[in-house]
DNA sequence: ATCGTTGTTAACCGATGAGTTAATTCTGCT
DNA sequence: AGCAGAATTAACTCATCGGTTAACAACGAT
Protein backbone atom coordinates (compact mmCIF):
# COMPACT_ATOMS: atom_id res chain seq x y z
CA UNK A 1 0.00 0.00 0.00
CA UNK A 2 1.54 3.37 -0.53
CA UNK A 3 2.30 5.88 1.95
CA UNK A 4 0.04 8.23 1.64
CA UNK A 5 -2.80 8.92 -0.99
CA UNK A 6 -5.10 11.54 0.18
CA UNK A 7 -2.76 13.52 2.60
CA UNK A 8 0.54 15.36 1.76
CA UNK A 9 -0.02 13.87 -2.42
CA UNK A 10 4.12 13.97 -2.99
CA UNK A 11 4.15 17.39 -4.50
CA UNK A 12 6.37 17.94 -7.11
CA UNK A 13 6.68 21.16 -6.93
CA UNK A 14 6.79 23.18 -3.71
CA UNK A 15 8.02 26.83 -4.40
CA UNK A 16 8.53 27.88 -0.93
CA UNK A 17 10.21 24.62 0.34
CA UNK A 18 12.94 24.81 -2.69
CA UNK A 19 12.99 28.47 -1.34
CA UNK A 20 13.56 27.30 2.29
CA UNK A 21 16.51 24.60 0.91
CA UNK A 22 18.32 26.78 -1.32
CA UNK A 23 18.52 29.31 2.29
CA UNK A 24 19.20 26.90 4.50
CA UNK A 25 22.21 25.38 2.14
CA UNK A 26 23.35 29.05 1.48
CA UNK A 27 23.87 29.84 4.97
CA UNK A 28 26.30 26.83 5.76
CA UNK A 29 27.90 27.46 3.00
CA UNK A 30 28.32 31.33 3.17
CA UNK A 31 29.56 31.38 7.02
CA UNK A 32 31.58 28.32 6.51
CA UNK A 33 33.41 29.29 3.19
CA UNK A 34 32.48 33.08 2.97
CA UNK A 35 30.75 35.09 0.39
CA UNK A 36 33.07 34.47 -2.22
CA UNK A 37 34.25 30.98 -2.12
CA UNK A 38 31.14 29.37 -1.45
CA UNK A 39 29.90 28.51 -5.18
CA UNK A 40 26.40 28.43 -6.45
CA UNK A 41 27.13 25.47 -8.15
CA UNK A 42 28.17 23.45 -4.36
CA UNK A 43 25.23 25.11 -2.56
CA UNK A 44 22.80 23.81 -5.17
CA UNK A 45 24.08 20.44 -5.00
CA UNK A 46 23.70 20.50 -1.17
CA UNK A 47 20.67 21.05 -0.82
CA UNK A 48 19.32 18.79 -4.31
CA UNK A 49 18.22 21.94 -6.40
CA UNK A 50 18.96 23.05 -9.73
CA UNK A 51 21.31 25.72 -9.56
CA UNK A 52 18.88 27.36 -11.75
CA UNK A 53 16.52 28.12 -8.84
CA UNK A 54 18.98 30.15 -6.94
CA UNK A 55 19.11 33.03 -9.92
CA UNK A 56 15.06 31.92 -10.44
CA UNK A 57 14.46 32.96 -6.58
CA UNK A 58 17.35 34.89 -5.35
CA UNK A 59 18.27 37.02 -8.72
CA UNK A 60 22.10 36.39 -8.16
CA UNK A 61 24.35 35.28 -5.84
CA UNK A 62 24.76 38.74 -3.95
CA UNK A 63 20.94 38.56 -3.75
CA UNK A 64 21.56 34.63 -2.13
CA UNK A 65 24.03 35.78 0.26
CA UNK A 66 21.87 38.70 1.23
CA UNK A 67 18.89 36.66 2.45
CA UNK A 68 21.22 34.78 4.34
CA UNK A 69 22.29 37.80 6.46
CA UNK A 70 18.89 38.62 6.47
CA UNK A 71 17.94 35.98 8.00
CA UNK A 72 20.37 35.49 10.27
CA UNK A 73 20.04 39.47 11.72
CA UNK A 74 16.00 38.87 11.95
CA UNK A 75 16.98 35.94 13.89
CA UNK A 76 18.93 37.55 16.36
CA UNK A 77 16.25 40.70 16.66
CA UNK A 78 13.34 38.78 17.16
CA UNK A 79 15.12 36.71 20.22
CA UNK A 80 16.19 40.40 21.30
CA UNK A 81 12.83 41.23 21.38
CA UNK A 82 11.53 38.70 23.78
CA UNK A 83 13.84 39.44 26.22
CA UNK A 84 12.31 41.34 29.29
CA UNK A 85 14.39 41.84 32.57
CA UNK A 86 12.48 44.53 34.16
CA UNK A 87 11.29 41.68 36.61
CA UNK A 88 14.56 41.33 37.50
CA UNK A 89 16.55 43.66 40.16
CA UNK A 90 19.17 45.96 38.37
CA UNK A 91 22.08 43.56 38.82
CA UNK A 92 20.49 40.27 37.78
CA UNK A 93 19.12 42.27 35.03
CA UNK A 94 22.14 43.19 33.66
CA UNK A 95 23.28 39.65 34.69
CA UNK A 96 20.96 37.99 32.53
CA UNK A 97 21.34 40.11 29.34
CA UNK A 98 24.89 39.14 29.32
CA UNK A 99 24.07 35.29 29.61
CA UNK A 100 21.73 35.52 27.05
CA UNK A 101 24.60 37.17 24.62
CA UNK A 102 26.62 35.05 25.74
CA UNK A 103 24.49 31.84 25.31
CA UNK A 104 23.48 32.91 21.69
CA UNK A 105 26.83 33.55 20.07
CA UNK A 106 27.64 30.28 21.20
CA UNK A 107 24.25 28.55 19.81
CA UNK A 108 24.71 30.36 16.73
CA UNK A 109 28.01 30.43 15.39
CA UNK A 110 26.54 31.09 12.11
CA UNK A 111 25.82 34.32 13.25
CA UNK A 112 29.24 35.37 14.71
CA UNK A 113 30.49 33.97 11.17
CA UNK A 114 28.07 36.46 8.95
CA UNK A 115 28.56 39.11 11.64
CA UNK A 116 32.64 38.90 10.99
CA UNK A 117 32.60 38.42 7.09
CA UNK A 118 30.20 41.72 6.98
CA UNK A 119 32.54 43.68 9.02
CA UNK A 120 35.38 42.09 6.91
CA UNK A 121 33.08 43.87 3.61
CA UNK A 122 32.49 46.95 5.15
CA UNK A 123 28.94 46.39 6.17
CA UNK A 124 28.63 46.66 1.88
CA UNK A 125 25.64 44.47 2.14
CA UNK A 126 24.09 44.64 5.32
CA UNK A 127 24.04 48.79 4.28
CA UNK A 128 22.06 47.80 1.02
CA UNK A 129 19.29 45.58 3.32
CA UNK A 130 15.81 47.12 2.76
CA UNK A 131 15.92 45.72 6.62
CA UNK A 132 18.47 47.77 7.89
CA UNK A 133 15.91 49.40 10.08
CA UNK A 134 14.41 46.45 11.44
CA UNK A 135 17.90 45.46 12.95
CA UNK A 136 18.37 48.29 15.34
CA UNK A 137 18.37 46.45 18.31
CA UNK A 138 15.95 46.72 21.21
CA UNK A 139 18.28 46.49 23.84
CA UNK A 140 19.88 49.85 23.96
CA UNK A 141 16.48 50.46 25.32
CA UNK A 142 16.33 48.00 27.41
CA UNK A 143 20.01 49.03 28.71
CA UNK A 144 19.18 52.19 29.27
CA UNK A 145 15.89 51.41 31.60
CA UNK A 146 18.01 48.96 33.48
CA UNK A 147 20.52 51.54 33.90
CA UNK A 148 17.63 54.38 34.81
CA UNK A 149 16.41 52.13 37.22
CA UNK A 150 19.22 50.66 39.08
CA UNK A 151 20.22 54.28 39.49
CA UNK A 152 17.16 54.86 41.65
CA UNK A 153 17.41 51.76 44.01
CA UNK A 154 20.78 52.95 44.64
CA UNK A 155 22.29 49.78 42.64
CA UNK A 156 23.72 51.63 39.95
CA UNK A 157 26.68 54.43 39.60
CA UNK A 158 24.59 57.32 37.52
CA UNK A 159 26.81 58.41 35.12
CA UNK A 160 26.82 55.18 32.57
CA UNK A 161 26.18 56.64 28.92
CA UNK A 162 23.86 53.71 27.61
CA UNK A 163 24.62 52.82 24.21
CA UNK A 164 28.80 53.13 25.20
CA UNK A 165 27.78 50.65 27.92
CA UNK A 166 25.68 48.29 25.39
CA UNK A 167 28.94 48.23 23.20
CA UNK A 168 30.58 47.39 25.77
CA UNK A 169 28.91 44.35 27.09
CA UNK A 170 28.87 43.51 23.24
CA UNK A 171 32.15 43.78 22.64
CA UNK A 172 32.81 41.63 25.99
CA UNK A 173 30.36 38.85 25.06
CA UNK A 174 31.10 38.91 21.50
CA UNK A 175 34.88 39.05 21.11
CA UNK A 176 35.46 36.10 22.99
CA UNK A 177 33.73 33.73 20.38
CA UNK A 178 34.70 36.14 17.25
CA UNK A 179 37.96 35.51 18.26
CA UNK A 180 38.32 32.26 19.91
CA UNK A 181 40.37 30.62 16.88
CA UNK A 182 43.76 33.31 17.16
CA UNK A 183 43.03 33.86 20.56
CA UNK A 184 43.06 30.34 20.84
CA UNK A 185 46.18 29.52 18.83
CA UNK A 186 47.63 32.01 20.45
CA UNK A 187 47.72 31.17 24.05
CA UNK A 188 47.40 27.56 23.54
CA UNK A 189 43.90 26.73 24.52
CA UNK A 190 40.54 25.58 23.50
CA UNK A 191 38.08 28.55 24.34
CA UNK A 192 35.11 27.10 23.86
CA UNK A 193 35.03 23.93 26.59
CA UNK A 194 31.94 24.53 28.74
CA UNK A 195 34.94 25.14 31.82
CA UNK A 196 36.21 28.05 30.08
CA UNK A 197 32.99 29.42 28.60
CA UNK A 198 30.93 29.21 32.09
CA UNK A 199 34.95 31.19 33.46
CA UNK A 200 34.31 34.19 30.52
CA UNK A 201 30.78 34.20 31.84
CA UNK A 202 31.28 34.76 35.46
CA UNK A 203 34.97 37.36 34.27
CA UNK A 204 32.24 39.67 31.99
CA UNK A 205 29.94 39.73 34.76
CA UNK A 206 32.28 40.77 37.61
CA UNK A 207 33.80 43.44 35.54
CA UNK A 208 30.32 44.85 34.43
CA UNK A 209 28.92 44.48 37.54
CA UNK A 210 31.80 45.31 39.24
CA UNK A 211 31.91 48.73 37.40
CA UNK A 212 28.52 49.84 38.04
CA UNK A 213 28.55 48.74 42.02
CA UNK A 214 28.46 52.33 43.23
CA UNK A 215 31.99 53.30 44.75
CA UNK A 216 31.28 55.38 47.20
CA UNK A 217 30.27 52.83 49.66
CA UNK A 218 33.97 51.33 50.51
CA UNK A 219 34.24 48.13 51.99
CA UNK A 220 37.02 46.68 52.48
CA UNK A 221 37.34 42.82 51.10
CA UNK A 222 36.10 40.33 53.78
CA UNK A 223 38.38 38.10 51.99
CA UNK A 224 40.18 37.41 48.92
CA UNK A 225 38.41 35.48 46.01
CA UNK A 226 40.94 32.42 44.59
CA UNK A 227 42.39 34.00 41.26
CA UNK A 228 41.53 32.12 38.68
CA UNK A 229 42.65 31.84 35.13
CA UNK A 230 42.21 30.64 32.18
CA UNK A 231 42.79 26.49 31.99
CA UNK A 232 45.51 24.84 29.78
CA UNK A 233 44.12 23.12 26.80
CA UNK A 234 45.15 19.25 27.41
CA UNK A 235 45.87 18.77 23.50
CA UNK B 1 74.92 62.08 -18.31
CA UNK B 2 73.61 59.16 -17.23
CA UNK B 3 72.19 59.85 -13.91
CA UNK B 4 74.19 57.53 -11.56
CA UNK B 5 77.12 55.92 -13.04
CA UNK B 6 79.05 54.89 -9.96
CA UNK B 7 76.70 54.51 -6.93
CA UNK B 8 73.44 52.48 -7.17
CA UNK B 9 73.77 51.52 -10.77
CA UNK B 10 70.42 51.36 -11.36
CA UNK B 11 70.26 47.10 -10.67
CA UNK B 12 67.87 45.48 -13.14
CA UNK B 13 66.93 43.01 -10.34
CA UNK B 14 66.82 42.78 -7.24
CA UNK B 15 65.63 40.12 -5.22
CA UNK B 16 65.22 41.72 -2.09
CA UNK B 17 62.93 44.29 -3.07
CA UNK B 18 60.65 42.11 -5.43
CA UNK B 19 60.30 39.89 -2.41
CA UNK B 20 59.08 43.16 -0.32
CA UNK B 21 57.03 44.55 -3.51
CA UNK B 22 55.19 41.48 -3.60
CA UNK B 23 54.79 41.63 0.58
CA UNK B 24 53.37 45.25 0.10
CA UNK B 25 50.63 44.58 -2.53
CA UNK B 26 49.97 41.55 -0.93
CA UNK B 27 49.20 43.12 2.72
CA UNK B 28 46.99 45.73 0.64
CA UNK B 29 45.26 43.10 -1.39
CA UNK B 30 44.31 40.77 0.96
CA UNK B 31 43.27 43.19 3.67
CA UNK B 32 40.92 45.09 1.00
CA UNK B 33 39.74 41.85 -1.02
CA UNK B 34 40.38 38.84 1.36
CA UNK B 35 42.06 35.87 0.71
CA UNK B 36 39.75 34.26 -2.16
CA UNK B 37 38.84 37.70 -4.03
CA UNK B 38 42.15 39.11 -4.15
CA UNK B 39 43.88 37.24 -7.50
CA UNK B 40 47.77 36.55 -7.57
CA UNK B 41 47.55 38.71 -11.06
CA UNK B 42 46.27 41.70 -9.42
CA UNK B 43 48.95 41.54 -6.94
CA UNK B 44 51.25 40.83 -9.65
CA UNK B 45 50.11 44.24 -11.84
CA UNK B 46 49.82 46.01 -8.50
CA UNK B 47 53.42 46.26 -8.05
CA UNK B 48 55.17 45.57 -11.68
CA UNK B 49 56.28 42.28 -10.82
CA UNK B 50 55.93 39.19 -13.08
CA UNK B 51 53.26 37.04 -11.59
CA UNK B 52 55.69 34.09 -12.04
CA UNK B 53 57.91 35.51 -8.78
CA UNK B 54 54.97 35.40 -6.61
CA UNK B 55 55.33 31.40 -6.80
CA UNK B 56 58.77 31.64 -6.98
CA UNK B 57 59.40 33.33 -3.89
CA UNK B 58 56.19 32.39 -1.94
CA UNK B 59 55.53 28.90 -3.52
CA UNK B 60 51.76 29.77 -4.15
CA UNK B 61 49.18 32.25 -2.74
CA UNK B 62 48.67 30.50 0.51
CA UNK B 63 52.02 31.21 0.88
CA UNK B 64 52.33 34.46 0.12
CA UNK B 65 49.03 35.07 2.13
CA UNK B 66 50.89 32.98 5.47
CA UNK B 67 53.91 36.21 5.07
CA UNK B 68 51.53 38.88 5.04
CA UNK B 69 49.75 37.44 7.81
CA UNK B 70 53.13 36.60 9.61
CA UNK B 71 54.00 40.03 8.80
CA UNK B 72 50.97 42.04 10.70
CA UNK B 73 52.01 40.24 13.49
CA UNK B 74 55.13 40.60 13.89
CA UNK B 75 54.62 44.27 13.39
CA UNK B 76 52.09 44.13 16.36
CA UNK B 77 54.17 42.32 18.69
CA UNK B 78 57.73 43.91 18.01
CA UNK B 79 55.41 47.27 19.01
CA UNK B 80 53.96 45.59 22.29
CA UNK B 81 57.63 44.78 22.95
CA UNK B 82 58.33 48.11 23.24
CA UNK B 83 55.83 49.13 25.66
CA UNK B 84 57.00 49.87 29.62
CA UNK B 85 54.14 51.31 32.17
CA UNK B 86 56.57 50.15 34.97
CA UNK B 87 57.22 53.64 35.65
CA UNK B 88 53.80 54.42 35.70
CA UNK B 89 51.35 54.26 38.99
CA UNK B 90 48.81 51.49 38.26
CA UNK B 91 46.16 53.16 37.27
CA UNK B 92 48.09 55.51 34.74
CA UNK B 93 49.63 52.46 33.43
CA UNK B 94 46.43 50.38 32.89
CA UNK B 95 44.99 53.71 31.19
CA UNK B 96 48.46 54.12 28.35
CA UNK B 97 47.93 50.25 27.52
CA UNK B 98 44.10 51.02 26.76
CA UNK B 99 45.57 53.94 24.77
CA UNK B 100 48.13 51.84 22.94
CA UNK B 101 45.74 49.51 21.65
CA UNK B 102 43.16 51.84 20.42
CA UNK B 103 45.86 53.80 19.09
CA UNK B 104 47.31 50.72 17.31
CA UNK B 105 43.94 49.09 15.87
CA UNK B 106 42.72 53.15 14.54
CA UNK B 107 46.29 53.53 12.39
CA UNK B 108 46.67 49.52 11.28
CA UNK B 109 43.13 48.53 10.11
CA UNK B 110 45.08 45.94 8.21
CA UNK B 111 46.12 44.43 11.52
CA UNK B 112 42.02 43.97 12.08
CA UNK B 113 41.52 42.92 8.52
CA UNK B 114 44.01 40.13 8.68
CA UNK B 115 42.96 39.02 12.42
CA UNK B 116 38.97 39.17 11.18
CA UNK B 117 39.86 37.04 8.19
CA UNK B 118 41.69 34.55 10.29
CA UNK B 119 38.89 34.42 12.72
CA UNK B 120 36.93 33.65 9.93
CA UNK B 121 39.08 30.63 8.87
CA UNK B 122 39.08 29.48 11.90
CA UNK B 123 43.00 30.40 12.48
CA UNK B 124 43.96 27.71 10.08
CA UNK B 125 46.50 29.44 8.29
CA UNK B 126 48.54 31.32 11.57
CA UNK B 127 48.43 27.78 13.20
CA UNK B 128 50.38 26.52 10.57
CA UNK B 129 52.84 29.36 11.13
CA UNK B 130 56.26 28.06 12.35
CA UNK B 131 56.56 31.55 13.63
CA UNK B 132 53.49 31.03 16.12
CA UNK B 133 54.97 30.78 19.46
CA UNK B 134 56.62 34.77 18.68
CA UNK B 135 53.40 35.82 18.26
CA UNK B 136 52.64 35.16 21.92
CA UNK B 137 51.52 38.89 23.03
CA UNK B 138 54.08 39.95 26.30
CA UNK B 139 51.08 41.90 27.55
CA UNK B 140 49.61 39.36 29.47
CA UNK B 141 53.05 39.34 31.65
CA UNK B 142 52.51 43.51 31.67
CA UNK B 143 49.43 43.38 32.95
CA UNK B 144 49.70 40.50 35.47
CA UNK B 145 52.45 42.78 37.12
CA UNK B 146 50.72 46.21 36.88
CA UNK B 147 47.69 44.25 38.57
CA UNK B 148 49.78 42.80 41.25
CA UNK B 149 51.07 46.25 42.06
CA UNK B 150 48.53 48.05 41.83
CA UNK B 151 47.32 45.61 44.52
CA UNK B 152 49.87 46.15 46.82
CA UNK B 153 49.90 50.32 46.86
CA UNK B 154 45.50 49.32 47.28
CA UNK B 155 44.77 50.79 43.78
CA UNK B 156 43.69 47.88 42.35
CA UNK B 157 41.50 44.50 44.14
CA UNK B 158 42.90 41.72 43.85
CA UNK B 159 40.81 39.08 42.29
CA UNK B 160 41.57 40.08 38.63
CA UNK B 161 42.82 37.00 36.74
CA UNK B 162 45.28 38.26 34.08
CA UNK B 163 44.52 36.72 31.44
CA UNK B 164 40.66 37.32 31.41
CA UNK B 165 40.86 40.70 32.35
CA UNK B 166 43.96 41.00 29.43
CA UNK B 167 40.90 39.63 26.66
CA UNK B 168 38.51 41.99 28.44
CA UNK B 169 40.35 45.13 27.78
CA UNK B 170 41.62 43.33 24.08
CA UNK B 171 37.90 43.01 23.38
CA UNK B 172 36.57 46.52 24.52
CA UNK B 173 39.28 48.29 22.39
CA UNK B 174 39.25 45.75 19.08
CA UNK B 175 35.33 45.05 18.66
CA UNK B 176 34.58 49.00 18.67
CA UNK B 177 37.10 49.05 15.21
CA UNK B 178 36.16 45.14 13.94
CA UNK B 179 32.57 45.47 14.29
CA UNK B 180 32.83 49.83 13.31
CA UNK B 181 30.77 48.76 9.87
CA UNK B 182 27.67 46.74 11.69
CA UNK B 183 27.81 48.75 14.41
CA UNK B 184 27.74 52.26 12.73
CA UNK B 185 25.17 50.60 9.70
CA UNK B 186 22.83 49.90 12.48
CA UNK B 187 23.42 52.90 14.70
CA UNK B 188 23.60 54.83 11.57
CA UNK B 189 26.87 56.72 12.60
CA UNK B 190 30.15 56.99 11.96
CA UNK B 191 31.83 55.70 14.34
CA UNK B 192 35.58 56.26 14.01
CA UNK B 193 35.30 60.31 14.14
CA UNK B 194 38.15 61.69 16.33
CA UNK B 195 35.50 62.56 18.60
CA UNK B 196 33.61 59.49 18.61
CA UNK B 197 36.76 57.27 19.07
CA UNK B 198 37.96 59.80 22.11
CA UNK B 199 34.48 59.10 23.65
CA UNK B 200 35.28 55.13 23.22
CA UNK B 201 38.62 55.57 24.91
CA UNK B 202 36.90 57.36 27.80
CA UNK B 203 34.60 55.39 27.80
CA UNK B 204 36.78 51.91 27.67
CA UNK B 205 39.23 53.33 30.71
CA UNK B 206 36.33 54.70 32.70
CA UNK B 207 34.89 50.50 32.72
CA UNK B 208 37.64 49.07 33.14
CA UNK B 209 39.32 51.55 36.02
CA UNK B 210 35.64 51.37 37.44
CA UNK B 211 35.65 48.12 37.80
CA UNK B 212 39.57 47.67 39.22
CA UNK B 213 38.66 50.45 41.92
CA UNK B 214 38.79 48.74 45.33
CA UNK B 215 36.03 49.85 46.91
CA UNK B 216 33.38 47.91 45.02
CA UNK B 217 34.16 44.46 44.96
CA UNK B 218 32.20 43.52 48.35
CA UNK B 219 29.33 45.34 47.97
CA UNK B 220 26.03 43.41 48.09
CA UNK B 221 27.48 40.09 48.69
CA UNK B 222 24.32 38.09 49.20
CA UNK B 223 23.11 39.56 45.68
CA UNK B 224 25.82 37.51 43.67
CA UNK B 225 25.99 34.00 41.92
CA UNK B 226 22.10 34.22 41.13
CA UNK B 227 21.57 32.41 38.51
CA UNK B 228 18.75 33.59 36.28
CA UNK B 229 16.90 31.96 33.39
CA UNK B 230 16.12 33.25 30.06
CA UNK B 231 14.16 32.48 27.79
CA UNK B 232 15.83 29.46 25.94
CA UNK B 233 17.41 29.84 22.56
CA UNK B 234 15.93 29.18 19.30
CA UNK B 235 18.28 28.33 16.31
C1' DA C 1 -9.05 19.57 -22.80
C1' DT C 2 -6.32 23.57 -22.91
C1' DC C 3 -3.91 27.41 -21.89
C1' DG C 4 -1.16 30.66 -19.36
C1' DT C 5 1.67 30.72 -15.39
C1' DT C 6 4.93 28.97 -12.31
C1' DG C 7 8.48 25.87 -11.17
C1' DT C 8 12.21 22.85 -12.82
C1' DT C 9 15.79 20.84 -15.76
C1' DA C 10 20.01 20.07 -18.57
C1' DA C 11 23.25 21.99 -21.25
C1' DC C 12 25.96 25.60 -22.40
C1' DC C 13 29.14 29.99 -22.34
C1' DG C 14 32.60 33.22 -21.35
C1' DA C 15 35.57 34.98 -17.96
C1' DT C 16 38.67 34.47 -14.49
C1' DG C 17 42.37 32.98 -12.04
C1' DA C 18 45.80 29.60 -9.87
C1' DG C 19 49.59 27.52 -11.23
C1' DT C 20 53.15 25.89 -14.97
C1' DT C 21 56.53 25.69 -18.87
C1' DA C 22 60.37 26.89 -20.79
C1' DA C 23 63.03 30.25 -22.59
C1' DT C 24 65.83 34.32 -21.43
C1' DT C 25 68.58 37.78 -19.10
C1' DC C 26 71.33 39.36 -15.54
C1' DT C 27 75.22 38.91 -12.17
C1' DG C 28 78.97 37.40 -9.68
C1' DC C 29 82.84 34.31 -9.83
C1' DT C 30 86.91 32.04 -11.68
C1' DA D 1 85.79 35.65 -21.51
C1' DG D 2 82.64 32.45 -20.10
C1' DC D 3 80.05 29.82 -17.07
C1' DA D 4 76.77 28.55 -13.37
C1' DG D 5 73.13 29.86 -10.93
C1' DA D 6 69.74 33.27 -9.68
C1' DA D 7 66.13 36.33 -11.27
C1' DT D 8 62.75 37.47 -14.70
C1' DT D 9 59.60 37.08 -18.62
C1' DA D 10 55.80 35.78 -21.83
C1' DA D 11 52.76 32.53 -23.02
C1' DC D 12 50.05 28.82 -21.92
C1' DT D 13 46.86 25.28 -19.46
C1' DC D 14 42.96 23.95 -17.37
C1' DA D 15 39.54 23.78 -13.89
C1' DT D 16 36.05 26.45 -11.76
C1' DC D 17 32.28 29.31 -11.46
C1' DG D 18 28.68 32.93 -12.12
C1' DG D 19 25.21 33.42 -15.00
C1' DT D 20 22.19 32.22 -19.20
C1' DT D 21 19.37 29.76 -22.76
C1' DA D 22 15.76 27.40 -23.95
C1' DA D 23 13.02 23.68 -23.49
C1' DC D 24 9.92 21.29 -20.54
C1' DA D 25 6.69 19.69 -16.68
C1' DA D 26 3.30 20.58 -13.21
C1' DC D 27 -0.67 23.12 -11.85
C1' DG D 28 -4.75 26.02 -11.47
C1' DA D 29 -8.40 28.30 -13.78
C1' DT D 30 -11.72 28.39 -17.35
Amino acid sequence: MKARRTKTPAPKRNADKTRSKILEAALTAFSEQGLVAASTDDIAERCGVNKRMIYYYFGNKEGLYLASLESVFENLVSLEKKIDVDHLDPPAAIEAMINTKIDYYLANPQFVSFLTMENFYKARHLRKSKKLDLFKTPLTEVIARVLKRGERTGDFRSDVAPVDFYVSICALCIMYFSNQYTLGAIFGRELTTPANVERRRRSVIDLVLGYLQISSITVRPSKRRKVVDLEPLVS
